[in-house]
RNA sequence: GGAGGGGUACUCAAGCGGUCAACGAGGGCAGACUGUAAAUCUGCUGGCUAUGCCUACGUAGGUUCGAGUCCUACCCCCUCCA
């Protein structure tokens, strides 16, 4: 076991809060694998950097020598994490859930060691339980203190509805722990209460109370709003390289240190000698080709990697063309099309209004040569790269 | 059940019958500058068979030469009283 002042900084960095406040160290002092458990919603198996915070946590216990357990929460599933809308979803089909759990795991493991990680599902004890273990359960714990949970305390105030079975939820995932025996369960900061009633549940079954530890929820391209698919302020783990690069050093300085110390493996000290680097003068963005290449050799590889940066300098430093782009083959009746149709077809705009737009703005080039003149017909049988802005490109063959 | 206020484009928000595809702000996009950073400046931000036409201001009607603006009904939201 790697030495416990250490461990105890590398898995405090970045987190919010690790409850109750010493109480890792002392999990840490006992000096044997903890068990630490995550808990994952198989409804939605398509991750993004944001999600990898958590993940990368596990990594760091995992490599320090715990045990990690990736629970896929199929039961809980079927309550949903409550939300305030009065709702119950639909179960998924074992197939259903296998098939997001495979998904799952492919994106999980390009971070955890897939031997060393422990999948389970919490169905397996949950669907046992049954209606008096159920009752059982609930009985451990009273209706004051599930009504603390700020968005059922807000909702009880406000006379809105809170369903029966949503306060099940928090027991549920807490009985989770107590399956599981667990050390410590990690969340984000949206899962505080229900790691905490973990805690209660676990100690009333006589068990050792889990530690509660939160990770925050990971900033957006944006820098304000958390990460999010419907934001598209993502990136997502299956994205291709250039995409992933090209993100990564769209962020602004000031992101990119928040992102070093929530994505990056590299130590504290060697982002603290980066930092002193930028304050002495060397250019922020070469730092920032260190995250980028480190996020895409993850996902990818390192080789795939050193391409996306070369293509990155060669394209927006040197101003060269991108060596691969959508292509398409489109249909001319008449011999010529105009090119506000062909911007259109080719899907680089959304409408011909938007393409008369772009070429007003001089934002519309082909093969390199800016267009003008928003009547400008292209002929049948060329081919030719159109481009708008800066990132939109395409190929076109005009039949 | 009663009284009042409100529903406008991605969001907030202005709009005293014509000049409103709709002020302004935010966001977004594009151009300049740059490090695809930040800051700044400029422009754009409904669609189309495109100097014109069509569709849009909660919904459906009506008045008018002309309605986001007036009238009627309906739907939804908020506040106060019971």
């Amino acid at each position: 076991m790697t030495d416990i002042k250490l461990q105890l900084a590398e898995l405090s960095r970045g987190t919010e809060e690790i409850l109750p406040e010493g109480g890792l160290k002392a999990k840490l002092k006992l000096d044997r694998p903890l068990n630490v458990y995550v808990g994952f919603d198989p409804t939605a198996p398509d991750l993004h950097l944001g999600h990898t915070v958590v993940i990368n946590k596990m990594k760091q216990f995992q490599d320090f020598g715990h045990n990690v357990i990736f629970l896929i929460g199929d039961f809980t599933a079927l309550i949903g994490d409550p939300s305030g809308r009065n709702v119950t979803r639909p179960p998924l089909t074992r197939e259903e859930i296998n098939e997001n759990a495979n998904t799952y795991k492919e994106q999980v493991f390009k971070i955890l060691d897939s031997e060393k990680t422990i999948v389970d599902f919490n169905s397996r004890w949950l669907m046992e339980l049954g209606s008096p273990g159920l009752i059982k359960l609930a009985s451990r714990y009273t209706v004051a203190r599930m009504l603390e949970r700020d968005d059922f305390a807000k909702r009880f105030k406000e006379h809105q509805p809170i369903a029966i079975h949503e306060l099940l939820y928090p027991l549920a995932q807490a009985y989770d722990a107590v399956n599981l025996n667990t050390d410590v369960q990690m969340g984000g900061t949206d899962q505080k209460f229900n790691l905490l009633v973990g805690r209660h549940i676990q100690q009333s079954f006589g068990q050792e109370p889990q530690i509660a530890l939160t990770v925050p929820l990971l900033e957006g391209l944006d820098g304000v709003q958390k990460m999010s698919k419907s934001y598209g302020n993502y990136i997502g783990i299956t994205e291709p390289p250039n995409e992933m690069f090209g993100k990564l050093m769209s962020i602004s300085d000031k992101l990119m240190w928040r992102y070093f110390e929530l994505l990056s493996f590299r130590t504290l000290t060697e982002i603290e000698s980066f930092k002193i680097a930028v304050k002495e003068g060397k250019n922020p963005r070469d730092i920032k080709f260190e995250l980028a290449l480190e996020i895409v050799t993850r996902f990818h590889n390192k080789d795939l990697a050193g391409k996306a940066k070369s293509e990155f300098v060669a394209r927006f430093q040197k101003g060269a063309i991108p060596s691969e782009m959508p292509e398409h083959s489109l249909n001319s009746s008449e011999g010529l099309m105009g090119i506000a149709h062909l911007l259109k077809n080719a899907g680089l705009v959304t409408s011909t209004s938007e393409a008369f737009r772009m070429i007003k703005q001089g934002a519309v080039k082909i093969d390199g040569q800016r267009v003008s003149d928003r009547s400008h017909n292209i002929k049948s049988g060329s081919t030719n790269i159109y481009q708008v802005g800066k990132r939109r490109f395409a190929k076109v063959s005009l039949k």
